[in-house]
DNA sequence: TTGCGTGCAAAGGTTTTGCATGGCA
DNA sequence: TGCCATGCAAAACCTTTGCACGCAA
């Protein structure tokens, strides 16, 4: 980090240290403004913009956008395998996002790309569905 | 269609008759007015997103998300009963929607029911990725 | 001191909402 | 006639850019 003459800052920490304490979930550009207000320590969306597309270039982090919302979700990209097994199951119902990890999936993909060639991207692909919860409450 | 009250507009069957014609790739809400503009019909904006909204709620198109992109992106869904039981394919480069059956599919969603309680619906959930042909130009 | 970092304000773009008018049935 | 549909304008958002000032090295 910090490479070719960029200089460590309070702001920046600050907004790292945030992305690496929710690396199992992804999180809005508000997300983390809303975050750092409430800790009394302002950072101005601009300079989160900014950092963030410097993390996107060092691959630090990663960006999508997920359906049915309307702004960009970042999440901190730790290099361990298991984020390619986790994916993102949306409920239609409720809207809750639940993230899991599972190496079903993983096999899925796997027979995916050796079978009919198309390169699944996890981080992108959003499964909809009705969770547990909302599946009993129907079934009253 | 037309159900619960609603009436048939030239707005309405100008922006639905675009969308099948173009039911092989994805356009946006800018493509339907530039192109219904073009032809001296003109649909205002609001319109337009108004009608893609209904037709989302019937399920008669997806919308898409496609990195590197600002607006959201929209195709004509096939209305066949097959749709239900294969998968979606959705080519992030090229745009290209490819419908698959494969049983490691319904094998797949059999586990994340019994396991995880959630119940995926096929029929909205789309896999992002790269497919076989832009895979092989990338190489290049 | 030097030059990048920061943050406000403003701009640019997409999508939604309010409201008066238009048009289908 | 009774509603829904339409479209303009404006608002609501998200994101980027310009610019003066702040701050790390």
């Amino acid at each position: 980090m910090n490479r070719n003459g960029s200089y460590k800052t309070k702001q920046q920490s600050a907004i790292l240290g945030f992305l690496m304490e929710n690396k199992d979930n992804h999180v809005t550009v508000n997300d983390i403004s809303d975050y750092l207000e409430q800790e009394g320590n302002h950072v101005g969306v601009t300079t989160i913009y900014r950092h963030l597309d410097k993390l996107l270039e060092q691959g630090l982090v990663r960006k999508y956008t997920v359906d049915g919302t309307t702004s960009a979700c970042f999440q901190y990209a730790n290099t361990g395998e298991e984020c390619h097994r986790h994916f993102h199951l949306k409920c239609e119902k409720c809207g809750k996002l639940i993230h899991l990890t599972c190496s079903h999936i993983n096999e899925m993909c796997g027979h995916i790309f050796d079978e009919h060639g198309f390169r699944v991207d996890l981080y992108r692909t959003v499964f909809y569905g009705i969770c547990r919860e909302c599946s009993e409450r129907e079934e009253k």
